[in-house]
DNA sequence: ACAGGAAATGTTATCGGTATCATGTTATCG
DNA sequence: CGATAACATGATACCGATAACATTTCCTGT
């Protein structure tokens, strides 16, 4: 009880300075083996516990990297944000996590915050951000990789892919299968920028591929999931059988417009085809098989490690452009 | 560029005292209101950056909670999770997150790794664990939430549910329906001690229902998910008939039963019943509708934080345990 | 046995805020 | 108008680890 632990204790206790404790602790190899095993020993028996605050302080090294995800409730950046777990594992760096709920504004507060704790590195998804968060991050000078987008203007290193490239993938499949009434479900337009760039995938690749307008089914706001797109389509009733194809912003809306239409008797795919997006697992197992685009977000994750394994060894300062690429995944939904 | 904007810098430009500026900051009220102010602007001009770092040094308040999860990666402590950040939001704390992956041994280097950090809370998925964390986590005195279980020897606080309760509703459910032939489908019997007290709860509640053993059909090793219960019952064939029900470890496993049972053609339930555990999504949206368990995933995140705000408002020290309880969630697959 | 260098340990100052106590300055009132 | 309180600001020390430099101890070869 009473007071906490320090090094000075441990130092005290095995008759040794500070100086020695510390490099001790951190396995120098200019400390003796024996006094080395011994401080370990003593800290041990003491119960000392090391603290990360003080030397981050004293470093000016925190040992943190920021991250900030829309949402951790979402499939794909979850695995995301498991990749860097595991790819951080073991090197001395703890993720420092925060969700900007789809809103930039919101990311904008956040990474004021995270950067208040002198983080090395900065992990966005996404590419779109408010004028004053790139002057805050730009005149912190930290490296700054960008994900799961490709940025026109990037901060700084950029993993990621083009998800206008994605939906025409989708589209130019869907055309050369006969469909042309197409509908995309997804979120009300808002401050979610990712659907608003599929959507307007959607729509420039129809037109280059010579459709009639694509209408569109709005699942509410941001963030849709399964639920969103059984409720929509169910409102709808059998109005949704005058599209030939949905277009979804999502897997998981995809999958709940599936049990929407099948459950008013309708048939995926010979009624209606439906398409989703990110390869979750409900695509896969889902009855019919959804057709999807796989965009790889472990991959992201690992590639983004690797960067940062690089910084952190410090290489090249010129930022770096990875497009892990995207591909179509046929299901039996189309 | 060069040297960092530190406190120092922006009394210099205000010409005040450093101290004077730390007020300010913080929207002291013995600080002229003019004054803070202009301390405002010139902190902003310069681009000042609040130091977290050296605050959580000096006063030896990190403004961390250390949260454990065994995933990130699941729906439903993806939800707690949210809970969690959505309830903290604007206290001033950061949640420092990490996951277990379902294993106690990896959960006490994690929580050792997490404590070097200073947290004022440490919050746990569950409630089994090494001896020597208990140890650890005592010794330091921290306030403890244990969460998602209902431990018999708590370390501090509980917020969670009895999973051997919640399988016996189930169980009692298919009972009363008429079924008596009794799978479970899980992991395999390893570190994942969450599978192990449902499947013990079934085995139990079978047993006091007057069944036949319950047999266990092994989807790999913990996490399992959709697939993995698919690819089981796909590997097993017909032979899935010799059952009447399968109890499966949690909603995306049963998902995946269900869509491999209705690939063969059998029918759920006329042939089979199936049940899943943790009300996820998919359990609401699937077709037919998945019969399961809501454990309140949000709810208990919520609670949690309630428990956390009187924690740092210097609340009742005894240690409160709330048990959010399940309820069985009917659906169309039982 | 001794110079010279390697190996092991120690001393001092410091990172950037802020608790604490001290001091100066401006209202308030009999 | 002087005393006293209310308000506003400042000076000093310190949180716990460690970089940088200094010193001591122990070998090694001649």
């Amino acid at each position: 009880m009473s007071a906490r632990v320090t090094m000075r204790d441990v130092a005290q206790a095995v008759g040794m300075s500070p100086m020695t404790v510390s490099r001790a602790l951190r396995d120098d190899r200019t400390v003796n083996a024996k006094t080395r095993a011994r401080v370990r020993q003593v800290a041990d028996d003491l119960g000392y516990v090391y603290d990360s605050t003080a030397q981050a302080f004293r470093t000016q090294k925190s040992g943190f990297v920021a991250v900030t995800l829309p949402s951790v409730n979402n499939a794909n950046f979850a695995e995301t944000f498991r990749a860097l777990t595991s790819g951080l594992d073991g090197s001395g760096l703890q993720l420092l996590l925060g969700s900007t709920n789809y809103r930039v504004a919101r990311e904008e507060e956040l990474v004021r915050q995270l950067l208040t704790r002198n983080p090395e590195a900065l992990v966005l998804t996404g590419g779109h951000h408010t004028e004053a968060m790139r002057a805050v991050v730009r005149g912190r000078g930290l490296p700054v990789i960008e994900m799961w987008d490709l940025p026109a203007d990037p901060l700084g290193h950029v993993v990621g892919f083009s998800n206008a490239d994605a939906m025409d993938h989708i589209v130019a499949h869907l055309v050369s299968t006969g469909r042309h009434r197409l509908a995309f479900v997804g979120a009300s337009e808002g401050a979610d920028m990712r659907g608003a760039v599929r959507r307007d995938g959607v729509v420039r690749a129809a037109r280059k591929h010579g459709l009639p307008q694509v209408a569109m089914i709005d699942a509410g706001p941001a963030p849709v999931s399964m639920r969103h797109g059984a409720a929509v389509i169910e409102a709808m009733g059998k109005e949704v059988a005058r599209y030939d194809a949905l277009v979804c912003v999502s897997d998981p809306v995809a999958f709940g417009c599936m049990t929407a239409v099948q459950r008013m008797g309708l048939s995926v795919p010979d009624d209606l085809a439906i398409t989703g997006f990110g390869h979750f697992e409900v695509a896969k197992v889902a009855n019919p098989r959804i057709t999807t685009v796989n965009v790889q977000a472990e991959a992201i994750g690992r590639q983004v490690v690797t960067l940062l394994q690089g910084i952190f060894d410090g290489e090249g300062e010129e930022p770096v452009t990875i497009d892990v690429g995207s591909e179509l995944v046929l299901g039996e939904t189309s």
